[in-house]
DNA sequence: TAAATAAAATTGGTCTGACAATATTATACC
DNA sequence: GGTATAATATTGTCAGACCAATTTTATTTA
């Protein structure tokens, strides 16, 4: 006789993704709807629909409604949902966020240059140049910064290391920070001498500029914890 | 009158997260049960339960069997079944990951010895030194080993960049490479010299010899990109 | 009185059956 | 063949029941 220690919603959970990845089902597959899933593990719909549910919420499977079930689309949504958790749980040093975003920045740096990446300056140059006009404008900057530092990761084409460079800074909206609407100028500025030293390979220059990009943002946290 | 678009599911996971996050509840804060749920949204069982299992797989509730719902500790083994889902599906690059894991260690050394944080060495000296023992003894190597570089990334104290890193790790976790058993020696003195590095606050004597350490697992990877 | 034990109440786990809402498929029609 | 319609399949929600695990309360005992 088995020993039941664990639900009968685990045990399907466990089972389901097993045939997933035996089976090496990928995105959009159609899989088992309901009905079938209770023959063949013989157990309720009940305890079918909180396996689905469940697997569903850590973005497995998609359930449609009157459509079936599929394989999700990895997505990085239910990692915001639990990095958000975390964050309201234990809070987040945003001086050690903001040093895992400058560790992040010149590693991308690090890998485009030693890699010899081929990089594409002028799409560098023309986010860099929508900065410039969005500060003349007094329009929002903070879109076309933030692409402009998204590029800088994705041109590292290490796809593994934009997923996690992506967690981060997902982690990081999370944060309000108030940000000095002086220096911006100076913004565009380094990010134009970043552009230059990622064309010269000039590892140890780009890391410098970027540190530097960084160090008004420390200032200001330092700033902060003086304060409190 | 309101148009139901999402499903009771969804609007009850919403509000039950809109609760938990408004009301500051931190882990092992006991939440309402199935029936308080019931009454207090006005819908079925089935539709809390759903909620409650959903809440539960992204580690924001608990649900203990006849004890109650409360509120998790977060975890990050909810993102470990995102990410071996994403693994499965995309596969992963083993190179793009050794990379991230340089740039990881690289950074460690940086925040290190930047700020000057007070490491203590005594600690690493000591896991290096089992290492040395596993070596010696012919047993398993990868735990100290694993130690160590673990160690290197809490020495850090940035707990952010620990979390982030752990993630990286738990994704190395589900990559399996076939590691060669010469070079142990090698690594052990690498270790060894990092950590004088370390102590002389010398941050590119540090990160040369980190870089000197992923030499040969590059190597490796490269020559099985050529032999396929 | 305090501690150990037993009973009761609470709470979650699973099952069944039913009906509604939605998506897919088959059919009839032009 | 294409389109509108009907039939079917599938998921969403509800209600009620019973079991299992846990907690609370009551009772007994030292």
């Amino acid at each position: 006789m088995a020993i039941q220690k664990t639900s009968l919603v685990d045990i399907a959970i466990d089972r389901i993704k097993s045939y997933i990845y035996e089976h090496n089902l990928k995105p959009n597959d159609k899989f088992f709807s309901e009905k079938e899933l209770i023959n063949k593990l013989q157990v309720s719909r009940t305890v079918i629909r909180e396996a689905l549910i469940s697997l569903q919420a850590v973005g497995i499977l998609q359930v449609k409604s009157g459509g079936g079930v599929y394989v999700a689309e990895p997505k990085l949504d239910p990692i915001h949902t639990i990095l958000k958790h975390r964050y309201s749980t234990y809070g987040v040093k945003i001086k050690e966020l903001m040093q895992t975003r400058e560790i992040i920045e010149l590693g991308a740096l690090r890998l485009i240059i030693e890699n010899q990446i081929d990089v594409d300056i002028d799409h560098l140059k023309a986010l860099n140049d929508s900065y410039y006009e969005t500060i003349m404008k007094n329009e929002d900057t903070k879109k076309y910064d933030r692409l402009f530092h998204e590029s800088l990761i994705k041109a590292t084409q290490n796809t593994t290391y934009c997923t996690f460079a992506e967690m981060v800074n997902e982690y990081f909206s999370l944060v309000k920070i108030n940000e000095k609407e002086d220096g911006l100028l100076l913004a565009y500025k380094q990010h134009d001498e970043m552009i230059e030293a990622i064309r010269e390979r000039s590892l140890q220059r780009a890391q410098q500029v970027m540190k530097k990009h960084f160090e008004p943002i420390f200032y200001l946290i330092h700033q902060m914890e003086d304060n409190k």
